[in-house]
DNA sequence: CAGTCTGTCCCGATTATCGGGACGCCTGTC
DNA sequence: GACAGGCGTCCCGATAATCGGGACAGACTG
């Protein structure tokens, strides 16, 4: 029994939240019995029973034919498909992207992680009013992830064991403006990871600096990062430190919009 | 205002569908307002904006900051996509397959279709209880949507310009056992989308006659399909006509388990 | 065949929903 | 600047739901 999700269904009194427990249990485990959900959740089992065998009748839940158990039915598992196939990051990120960037006023690029390619791409950007600015480029290119802010805001924060595999397969020292032993990107990295975002000075291209913080999904999964990116002579350690809290304060809003928990 | 779910709305008058209807709606738009979304569902206002309300103090939904319309919100995105990322079509499938299967008593294979290689392969089994029966091979490899009614089963109901697509790409004639003209190829499709199952001899094995039908997900994209298999020695236009009949009404009931409406 | 697990059901007290209608607000338009 | 028509919001008495403790029947097990 999770106590977190107990009390988050006993603190709120309203029938809803009791719905909103008893769906998302579901979450955590493909069959429920009444009793074995009644004591997850704190709930009576009566009102566990009744909620379940209302939940049926909707077509939200199905009832497994010979135990008494239940699973995820019809009505849920299209609402579920359908809406998580109409979320959409970039629709998401762009109003939570538009403040951030006009807080600090400098450029602040979206770009996804493609797990297989073990790349990533920009696919969206808020540029800065400055008349000198920091630009992407074209979106929707593909780049490695062991060179600039961009790629180190989504490599620092995957999985311990895929992040080895791709530092492992890079060359030692890694290629680079500046060549780094891979002892060093790691270190790097574990740094970042313990900070919430990244710091990089020049690294992608001359003159710049770029400050990430990664963004992920509902399962948790890092999918992508937010990057401020400006010209170093409006650089200064405070305006780091200011674009660092901006970009993960962001990040974590997108993350929590796509329904991440942290 | 499209009637059908409006008359769903009114049709049952527990409080639960309303809110089913409600969260459904937001499979169609991604905005709603108050009265918008009352005069969709036949609703009073009143009630729908009760609705809306608890569901944003829920975290099911999230109000738009300036106008009054609402969004999908961080706990429904969640629910969404951790019960999409649960949802898995071989455990959904196996009770249907072995009902089905037993129903028959012949063998009975799940294909799953990759849109991006153009092709299938075999995930599932339920093997009939007959000492000679057909038995599909090693699962999860790749084959050509062209030959066989494993392959039919998909690409006659794949959108048009999918299919045409596949088709045009086959050379003229379409290679096989029994090499066939393209446009034939083309018909059988068509006869079989019209028949909703496809029946084919010897194609992909000598001697064994396979019956499919296809399996949709929530969005109605075709996923996969059943296939029936026998050898031809068993076999019999009565028979044919029995299996087609079951497979469709077991594929029927996969796609519905997924969330799919017709 | 008792012990213990399961799901099911009943019923009076509580509490939410229900929905028609009034209200305030903003945005156009004449 | 008045007015119409759109919007979301809110109120309140009547209705109908949830609520939950507890009793009950069936299935399984040692």
């Amino acid at each position: 029994m999770d106590p977190a999700t107990a009390t988050r269904a006993a603190a709120d009194t309203a029938p809803m939240a009791r719905w909103v427990a008893v769906l998302e249990a579901f979450t955590d485990r493909d069959e429920w019995g009444v009793r074995d959900l009644a004591t997850h959740l704190g709930l009576p089992r009566s009102a566990v029973h009744r909620i379940l065998h209302e939940a049926v009748r909707q077509g939200l839940l199905a009832a497994a034919v010979t135990t008494g158990r239940f699973r995820v039915g019809p009505a849920l598992a299209r609402l579920a498909v359908v809406l998580a196939d109409r979320l959409d990051v970039r629709s998401v990120a762009r109003p939570v992207m538009e403040r951030a960037a006009a807080e600090l006023d400098e450029t602040l690029v979206l770009a996804l992680y493609s797990p297989g390619r073990r790349q990533f791409a920009a696919i969206d950007a808020v540029e800065s009013s400055h008349p000198i600015r920091y630009i992407w480029g074209p979106l929707r290119q593909w780049s490695d992830l062991h060179t600039g802010s961009s790629g180190k805001g989504i490599l620092a924060f995957l999985p311990d064991e895929e992040q080895d595999a791709i530092v492992a397969a890079l060359p030692d020292p890694v290629p680079g403006p500046v060549p780094t032993p891979r002892a060093r990107l790691r270190a790097e990295l574990r740094d970042a990871r313990a900070r919430g975002h990244v710091v990089s000075h020049g690294e992608r291209f001359p003159g710049a600096v770029g400050v990430s913080a990664p963004i992920r999904d509902a399962t948790g999964r890092v999918i992508g990062d937010l990057v401020f990116g400006w010209p170093d002579n409006r650089n200064d350690p405070d305006k780091e430190a200011r674009a660092g809290r901006i970009v993960m304060d962001a990040a974590a809003r997108v993350s929590a919009a796509l329904g991440y928990r942290p």
